[in-house]
DNA sequence: CAGAATCCAGTAAGATACTG
DNA sequence: CAGTATCTTACTGGATTCTG
């Protein structure tokens, strides 16, 4: 997902010839790195419900996650502002995750994404007949 | 993104204890899958005007990529139904690339996504009092 | 011009063990 | 409970070369 990988670490080579929207794509990529990595969503999700979730709770709500994703994603996901880490130095050690209200404006967008994706049309997989104007020049 | 590799060949484990929204993330992960990768977006971006892109048009469009990249997410695209390709079986080869109804439908979803992206407070990355500086990775 | 095939490097993801 | 550390794997992305 979102890839990712990429690090995003590109080459500041942005020469804006034609009309490169490349201040658009950044934005968005942006917006799709915060959520690159395997199991971003899935804590989102098990996050949007408004409730701090305690890290023990998120591992066995995510089956196949290690301690090791789960940590990382999380740091990563609380270094970006959208979720919200609370520790409470109690003996047995209990922290809480949460998100952030900017972590929560995600909701409506993924929503449009989900959306989105719900529209896919069945033939996409296969070849289609070229409908009509696929060309320009 | 994701990320990056993850071929998310994912444990058939869907386990659904408690509320797990894993359908609802299935849906979103999907999504965010078909844009992973790092040029995904701005072939969109470059093809989201509506008009067909040739294949060095969008070489030259975008500075860093190689023809395999070019052509890797490009296939990938048309794959999922993004993107319509073109070949006409010239003498100087001729390929075009454009939307097809359901890629242009993406706009949209993307839009929220680039303003979600724009409401990221500046104290993101400070906000928080560090209770304890453990930190790593 | 458009694309295929190879080889290589960087790194995210996974498993496992150890710690406060 | 909530991490941290280290090793390994495998995939992504990039460079280069070759072909119709």
């Amino acid at each position: 997902m979102a890839s990712t990988h990429k690090k995003v670490s590109y080459h500041p080579d942005r020469a804006d010839r034609g009309h490169t929207p490349l201040s658009a794509a950044s934005g968005v990529e942006q917006a799709i790195g915060f959520l690159e990595g395997r199991w971003k969503l899935l804590i989102l999700f098990h996050l949007f419900g408004g409730k701090a979730r305690r890290f023990s709770e998120l591992e066995r709500a995510i089956p196949g996650v290690t301690q090791k994703m789960l940590i990382q994603q999380l740091r990563a996901l609380e270094r970006d502002g959208i979720v919200h880490r609370v520790a409470h130095h109690e003996v047995p050690p209990r922290v809480e995750y949460s998100l952030t209200p900017w972590g929560q404006a995600l909701c409506p967008a993924l929503d449009s994404l989900l959306a989105w994706a719900a529209q896919r049309p069945e033939e996409a997989e296969t070849g289609e007949a070229a409908p009509d104007g696929a060309n320009a020049d």
